[in-house]
DNA sequence: ATGTCTATCGGGTTCCGAAC
DNA sequence: GTTCGGAACCCGATAGACAT
């Protein structure tokens, strides 16, 4: 193995950059040092960046990043002949590309991570093989495809194999675990050639338990990563991570919620999946429904019961319970309307106070038919329920009705059916909701 | 009991940047 | 230019777990 020639990376630049790159890209075996890859990676961020902007290339097809740019994200100014060699070594090597061939294509591979390069005093011009212009290109739905890294804990690894580590991992964290490998598979994907770390010891000495033990111990790293080992008796045959985020209680680097409708999460939500929730709600949508499930939080901290902060708003933003709000509201609004109770009516002129009140008022209400419907004997119960999922049939298709219907009693459990029984069982028992109060 | 495999540790080499 | 120290890597020794 060749010497990382990055170890003089000793200054870390401040900045606040997202690296994008999509996930096929993301699989490939690297033979690369980590300043070649790391490189590269900018080079990637650099083309998408312009090709968004509608940046053409110039007559010869090139396009160029400032010296400048590279050296603040690589923290310290490589020298100009550093960087003609590591160019020229990207060009030389072999790049396999969609190596878990996770959308059904075949691995390919292919020469050059890129194709032709000129480096003046100030600039990098590049290009690259027609097959990483196609995948850059070709993206239907950039925000689907797309995974968020972030370079300042990407371009903290000082290790080659840490930052391997690192990236893939960071790709697999929305499913949790990366896919399963062989230590063959393993060694190829990581670049190791076969003469290199022969004893499985020895790799997992140097290549898994070292790098994933600073990924774990970093105070910058946003994520943990366990090995799991599969084994023929006691010889390791294969491996995959178990990929977790690490909530970190203080990180200057990145805003960690970027999205005003994640502003009122009590923890952070990561960025891919501000950007999974993003393309499937509106920001008003999700901001309602973190709303929604802070009021379900504070029920349950009242009950003194132990509370996932993460888990909850996944659940409340993916079943959008702010809609379940806004038809609540509407409700509720139109119930006000009828009822001739001064305190409602001022409260209803008060628009600053609207939102305070609702919450309150409903968790008032929330109680109240709690209390009158867990009185009922429990055969009871379950009817109502069926009826009240039969009469939302608009809400309840399909699938989802019939995990709803599975749930039964559990269901009261999930502010987002309460907030449709309640006005159901309101009708049914003539017992409008304000009035109840 | 024996052989195989893994985990862990210490010592050594090489490379490179920083300090002088 | 020389020295120093850190990081990455290599090698061997030892102990323990497990299969046969």
């Amino acid at each position: 193995m060749t010497k990382n020639n990055d170890s003089k990376s000793v200054v870390r630049k401040v900045t606040k950059r997202q690296i994008k790159t999509p996930q096929s890209l993301i699989h490939i075996k690297h033979t690369i040092s980590l300043f070649q890859y790391k490189l590269w990676i900018l080079l990637l961020q650099e083309f998408k960046r312009q090709f968004d902007l509608n940046e053409p290339t110039d007559d010869r097809g090139f396009r160029y990043v400032s010296m400048s740019y590279i050296e603040q994200h690589i923290g310290y100014a490589p020298s100009r002949q550093d960087i003609i060699d590591d160019l020229r070594a990207l060009r030389k090597e072999e790049i396999c590309f969609n190596y878990f061939e996770k959308d059904g294509n075949k691995t390919q591979y292919f020469s050059g991570f890129i194709s032709e390069m000129k480096v003046t005093r100030l600039t990098i011009g590049f290009k690259f093989p027609s097959v990483i212009d196609d995948v850059m290109l070709g993206l239907d739905d950039a925000k689907a495809i797309f995974q968020m890294l972030n370079w300042d804990v990407f371009n903290h690894f000082s290790g080659k194999y840490e930052a391997i580590i690192y990236k893939l991992c960071k790709d697999y964290l929305g499913v949790g675990r990366t896919p399963y490998m062989t230590v063959d598979e393993f060694r190829e994907y990581m670049g190791i050639k076969p003469t290199e770390y022969a004893e499985f010891m020895k790799l997992n000495e140097w290549v898994i338990r070292k790098p994933t033990k600073s990924i774990n111990t970093s105070d910058i790293s946003d994520i943990t990563v366990e090995p799991i080992y599969s084994r023929n008796g006691r010889k390791v045959i294969g491996l995959h991570f178990l990929v977790t985020p690490k909530h970190q209680t203080s990180f200057p680097f990145i805003e960690s919620q970027t999205n005003p409708a994640f502003a009122h999460a009590k923890v952070t939500i990561a960025l891919s999946d501000q950007e999974t929730y993003l393309a499937l709600f509106s920001s008003e949508q999700i901001s309602l429904s973190i709303d929604r499930a802070n009021q379900y939080c504070d029920e349950l901290k009242k009950k003194e019961k132990t509370i996932n902060y993460g888990a909850i708003y996944k659940t409340a933003i993916t079943e959008n319970w702010g809609q379940q709000i806004i038809e609540q509201r509407s409700i509720h609004t139109s119930e006000q309307l009828d009822v001739s109770n001064d305190t409602l009516k001022n409260l209803a002129s008060q628009p600053q106070n609207t939102k305070k009140s609702d919450e309150s008022d409903w968790s008032i209400i929330h109680q109240k038919f709690l209390m009158r419907f867990t009185a009922l004997p429990e055969d009871e119960q379950h009817e109502l329920i069926q009826g009240c999922i039969k009469a939302q049939k608009d809400v309840f298709k399909g699938v989802m009705r019939k995990n709803y219907e599975a749930l039964d009693l559990k269901i009261l459990e999930k502010p987002s059916f309460t907030t449709l029984l309640w006005p159901y069982l309101a009708e049914l028992w003539q017992e409008p909701i304000t009035k109840i109060l």
